[in-house]
DNA sequence: CGAACGTCGTAC
DNA sequence: GACGTACGACGTTCGT
């Protein structure tokens, strides 16, 4: 055989490919509910294709719409698949341009399937001495392998060559035909002969060589398999039709033709950016970045001079539109970062100032000499300042003793109000979404993981236009935010009056930090290790051997395996689950899951706070410096980190015990302000449900007078496990809970849960009609909103798949009650901070946990203090119910309670 | 060997 | 599968 072959023929089964794609991949769809699993898992694969090899002849090969000669010749064929959902039908059509706009030829031939174009190219490559590989995992494919056409089954991973069909079904490939006639195929309903499977039809061919032979040698066949041959030998002969390939096609495309075109990189990007696929994104950009300098009208100059930035100062002192700020550090922790460069932007112009670039020429400003020439900008109130998370350029400038005001308009607020998210994103995401053009992410510049490097270490001549862009960017992201919020007043309102407000609080939260004592916490950390280590040694003797606690799959094989526990429920994967649900069950007989629990729990405390926060002290304030994140969640609410100051322990005493390290400075204490049943108060308002309102009015224990409704009992007769129920089903109706999840929470039938449900909207009916109104209009809408006009976004609340849009449903319920509940939590805080500030500045606010406040008090103004802010957070917003604060102080924040 | 994912546990 | 919003530690798996 010659070697004279250049080139190989790879020959794709889209259509086989696009079915094992979308069930393979689970839950990928975009930020606006488009489905996209097949799509990346089909583009996927080819781009590993392109990789492997870059060269070869290629065409991907679908299935066409409507009816194919199979059809005409058998009604039935395929007649046991379910319909296709329409979730994949939806991404045919953009899968089949990504394909065109990539460059790689497209085949859809009407009347045939898929397969029978793949055997007429694959049978002319070997015609031309072109070797074929085909794609695929339909076995049928497989009739066709010879010395010259293999094929590649990359769902199981498996390679047919000759030898790799012989080995698999034990014929060879030109007996493939047969063999699956006789054997039939169950997936595209085509029969076989009854009583015959793998084994009978391999012996028989394996003894006669064809189907032909077989037949002609039928009186000898023995058993039931002999019989029904006999008796069908009609019906073998369409089998052997319908699963035999058509490879005689007449074609508009020569093999030869089947090359790469080039990359249609408009189009590729368009699809790209729909389907949210990111990192391809960025690749296409890194490879085909030419444009958007050219397109972006950027005028951007380097400063170098002590001169010029006197210039670039007084330029925008004098022009009074708002300035574009950025601050460019080695780090992202605001107490921690060193500032490298700074740019500064208006409409027509964007600066760059370097100060710490590892490698400069020329030399770069002294920074002291530099930040004293800008203060005065910084600082002025009047020069109105743009950026993009501006909490954090103001933390880091307080670090140098600047003191940002101005402070306008952030693009990450603004954008956050427009839809908390699908702008969940960076920059370069929400310029994408709202100019229609793409900028350098930071991580692509300068890589991601290990390999990132620091801006400082990056070339001015590389860093520089980054920065422009950037600049530019957001100088037109401002104007259009801007503009969609001036189209909605209340999220123009809530944007301007609560967000940029509460975003100032916040920089003083975390600036000022909150004083944690290392000793306590480095004495429980040792005590905590003691127990573990004696929680081990005890599992350890149980078991008979060591092994990791924290390891499902170790617990799995100790407790199924070697103690033969019973197997309370399965993992996805069909595993023996080890959860906290199975762990609490079988620890009711046996000793080592208690072990394990415990052990779990102590080790969660350590590693998670104990061991943690002291690390986070601060060394030159002593203290611990959160970052809220205030354009995180969907609802509205804050998240915290670094560390998370929102899930420090509080229900069991060793949890309390990391509370008490929680301190006051001398001659200050600890005081904590917690709303009462604040979500529970929203509803009642909310749904304008009387009975609901009116027990709050009276001041009742809310969950007792509720149990007095359902279980129609006097409120001095309810007893303690009817208000636990009662408290159960309040809870659950926040977050929307179903009579399954009632029963599993109060350990009750489903039908028990259910009669609770039913009472309880009888005693409440306002409350159910309102839950009912907020589906519809959450439906109608696409969103929900809050008391403030917060919305939230639900792009699944129409969705065909009932799991998603049950959820989708849940949220509708809960996202007004926990949003408005966020929103009227910061008008407290922006009250209380503008109370401390003005009346009381040696008082501060230190942490926020979504219903509390805590803050550090002078002892002496204690009384006044707690008073004013009991009052303000009470007043912060007026509804049908009053709203409660209880506040209480101590030493730390455990005694505050 | 580091990144990504899944499970678990803490808070409101 | 079944109760909403988060962050983060850990083990396992995946891909380079």
């Amino acid at each position: 055989m010659s070697q004279k072959v250049i080139k190989e023929l790879i020959l794709v089964d889209g259509t086989s490919y696009l079915y094992r794609a979308y069930y393979a991949i689970k839950n990928l769809r975009t930020s606006q509910g488009e489905a996209s699993n097949a799509i990346y898992g089909v583009i996927n694969m080819l781009r590993k294709i392109l990789k492997d090899t870059p060269n070869a002849y290629m065409a991907v090969i679908f299935d066409a719409a409507g009816k194919n000669f199979r059809d005409e010749l058998y009604p039935d064929y395929k007649g046991t698949r379910k319909t296709t959902p329409n979730d994949l039908i939806s991404q045919i059509e953009p899968l089949q341009q990504l394909i065109q706009a990539m460059g790689i030829p497209l085949l859809c031939y009407p009347g045939v399937e898929a397969d029978d174009v793949i055997a007429t190219l694959a049978k002319r490559a070997a015609e031309q001495d072109i070797y074929c590989l085909i794609y695929s995992s339909d076995k049928d494919l497989t009739q066709l392998v010879n010395d010259k056409i293999r094929m590649l089954d990359t769902v199981n991973n498996y390679f047919y060559d000759f030898q790799g069909v012989v080995n698999k079904y034990g014929v060879k490939p030109d007996q493939i035909v047969d063999y699956l006639t006789l054997i039939g195929d169950s997936v595209d309903n085509i029969p076989g002969v009854d009583g015959v499977g793998k084994v009978t039809a391999k012996k028989w061919l394996t003894e006669y060589g064809s189907l032909s032979e077989i037949i002609a040698h039928a009186e000898n066949l023995k058993g039931k398999g002999g019989i029904s041959l006999r008796n069908s030998l009609d019906k073998i002969a369409l089998s052997q039709q319908l699963i035999t390939l058509k490879d005689d096609l007449i074609l508009a495309e020569q093999v030869l033709d089947l090359q790469r075109s080039t990359i249609q990189v408009d189009k590729l990007r368009q699809l790209y950016q729909r389907f949210e696929f990111k990192s391809w994104l960025a690749e296409l950009n890194a490879h085909y970045s030419t444009e958007y300098p050219a397109q972006l009208a950027i005028n951007g100059a380097v400063i170098y001079e002590l001169s010029a930035l006197k210039q670039c100062v007084d330029y925008f002192n004098t022009h009074t539109t708002p300035v574009v700020l950025e601050l460019y550090t080695d780090s992202i922790a605001y107490m921690q970062a060193n500032i490298i460069g700074i740019g500064l932007a208006n409409k027509d112009k964007q600066y760059y100032i370097p100060f710490a670039h590892t490698q400069a020429t020329p030399l770069q400003l002294d920074i002291d000499t530099g930040l004293q020439i800008l203060k005065p900008l910084l600082e002025n109130p009047r020069l109105l300042k743009i950026s993009y998370d501006l909490k954090w350029i103001k933390n880091v400038l307080n670090q140098y003793h600047i003191h940002l005001q101005g402070i306008y308009y952030d693009v990450l607020l603004a954008a956050y109000i427009l839809d908390s998210i699908a702008n969940r994103g960076a920059l370069e995401d929400l310029v994408m979404r709202y100019l229609d053009y793409t900028i350098t992410a930071y991580e692509d510049l300068a890589g991601k993981g290990k390999k990132k490097a620091a801006c400082h270490t990056l070339t001015i001549a590389l860093f520089s236009p980054f920065v422009y862009a950037r600049l530019y960017a957001l100088e037109e992201l401002f104007e259009i935010t801007q503009a969609h919020l001036d189209n909605a007043p209340t999220l123009q309102a809530l944007f301007s009056k609560l967000e940029m407000p509460v975003l100032e609080v916040l920089s003083a939260m975390e600036c000022q930090g909150v004083q944690i004592d290392k000793t306590i916490l480095q004495q429980q950390s040792i005590e905590l290790t003691t127990e573990i280590v004696n929680l081990e040694q005890r599992a350890y003797s149980i078991a008979g051997k060591t092994f990791n606690l924290h390891s499902p799959k170790q617990i799995q094989d100790i407790f199924f395996q070697q103690l033969n526990y019973p197997v309370l429920a399965k993992t996805p994967k069909g595993q023996p689950s080890t959860s906290e649900a199975v762990l609490q069950e079988l620890a009711e007989q046996y000793e080592l899951p208690r072990l394990i629990l415990e052990h779990r729990s102590l080790a969660k405390l350590k590693s998670t706070y104990t061991d943690k926060l002291p690390q986070l002290i601060d060394n030159n304030t002593a203290r611990v410096h959160t970052i809220y994140h205030q354009a995180v969640t969907s609802t509205g609410r804050l998240s915290s980190s670094d560390p998370n100051l929102q899930n420090i322990p509080i229900r069991t005493a060793p949890g309390r015990r990391i509370r008490q390290s929680f301190t006051a400075r001398k001659g200050y204490c600890i005081v904590a302000a917690d709303y009462s049943q604040i979500e529970l108060r929203i509803m009642a308002h909310i749904a304008k449900d009387e009975g609901l309102q009116k027990a709050f009015q009276e001041g009742l224990d809310i969950h007792k007078a509720t149990a007095a409704e359902v279980f129609a009992v006097a409120l001095d007769k309810v007893s303690a496990e009817q208000r636990h129920s009662a408290k159960a089903i309040n809870f659950g109706l926040i977050y929307g809970m179903s009579e399954f999840g009632l029963s599993k929470q109060l350990g009750i039938e489903r039908s028990q849960a259910k009669e609770y449900i039913d009472l309880y909207f009888q005693r409440y009916p306002s409350v159910q009609s309102y839950m009912q109104t907020t589906r519809v209009i959450a439906r109608e809408r696409g969103y929900v909103e809050t008391l403030y006009g917060r919305r939230l976004y639900l792009p699944e609340i129409n969705a065909s798949n009932l799991k998603r849009r049950q959820a989708a449903e849940r949220m509708a319920i809960n996202a007004p009650m926990q949003g408005s509940a966020a929103d009227i939590i910061k008008q407290a805080m922006i009250d209380v901070q503008a109370y401390l500030l003005s009346h009381a500045p040696e008082n501060v606010l230190i942490m926020q946990v979504h219903d509390e406040l805590v803050l550090e008090v002078l002892e002496t103004q204690r009384q006044e203090v707690m008073a004013k802010v009991k009052q303000l957070m009470e007043k912060a917003v007026v509804l049908q119910v009053p709203l409660i604060a209880t506040i209480g102080y101590g030493e730390n924040w455990d005694e505050a309670h």
